[in-house]
DNA sequence: TTAGTTTATTGCAATATTACGATTAATATC
DNA sequence: GATATTAATCGTAATATTGCAATAAACTAA
């Protein structure tokens, strides 16, 4: 049904898969790359380095935007986008801990 | 389009943006955290354990598979699921040292 | 005011994902 | 053998995602 159950999952499993999910396209990826590169950025300039269209570039913005990712301030008819430091290290320290989880205790295969 | 233009993309961000994908759906994050808890499974267990049919735990399982994160081994007529360790340690150091990027330098926000 | 610049939104087509009933394949048990 | 159990696969429906052309909105500059 491409819908996914949300309700039967716990809050913490249902936010570290919308967090990852964010993460799950490499235009994202890329984005993000080009924001920890250059410390700021506008969607112009984003166009020009990852090889998508301005509205591809500016759903994606929006996207990470409405994950709390990146932070934009309007200035003059551009608009600058910034990583949101207290986010990102909140999706951080939430999918290092899901991460770190020790996988070496099977026994069985 | 619905279809991800990975060639304009290098292959660590789709490699990323491909292993963040594969966490980005709280099925199987429930699946990898029921495999931690319990340190071995089959796949009878999680339908009970999730709320979700077999063919669609199934489902899941083979995309949890074909990126590595688990190995399955045949017992008679049931299979035995497990952590792949040392896919699970790679996928964990690329994404840790994706996001452990210092995002605390920005000055246009 | 008019024209240019920049980003967001709308609308749509193509493809992907999620979910499950029905079926299959393989083994286990009687 | 016949029947039960387990997990994979097939087929299909519903929904989501990706991408872009066209357009709108908001500002700048002449």
């Amino acid at each position: 049904m491409g819908i996914t159950k949300t309700e039967i999952f716990t809050d913490r499993q249902n936010s570290l898969a919308i967090m990852a999910k964010v993460l799950g396209h490499p235009a994202r990826i890329a984005i993000l790359d080009h924001l920890f590169n250059i410390k700021a950025c506008v969607c112009g300039d984003l166009v020009n380095e990852i090889g998508l269209s301005q509205p591809t570039i500016s759903q994606h913005l929006k996207e990470l935007k409405q994950a709390g990712l990146i932070k934009g301030n309007i200035d003059g008819n551009k608009v600058c986008y910034c990583i949101n430091e207290e986010a990102w290290q909140r999706m951080r320290n939430n999918i290092v801990s899901f991460l770190d989880q020790d996988p070496y205790k099977n026994d069985c295969c």
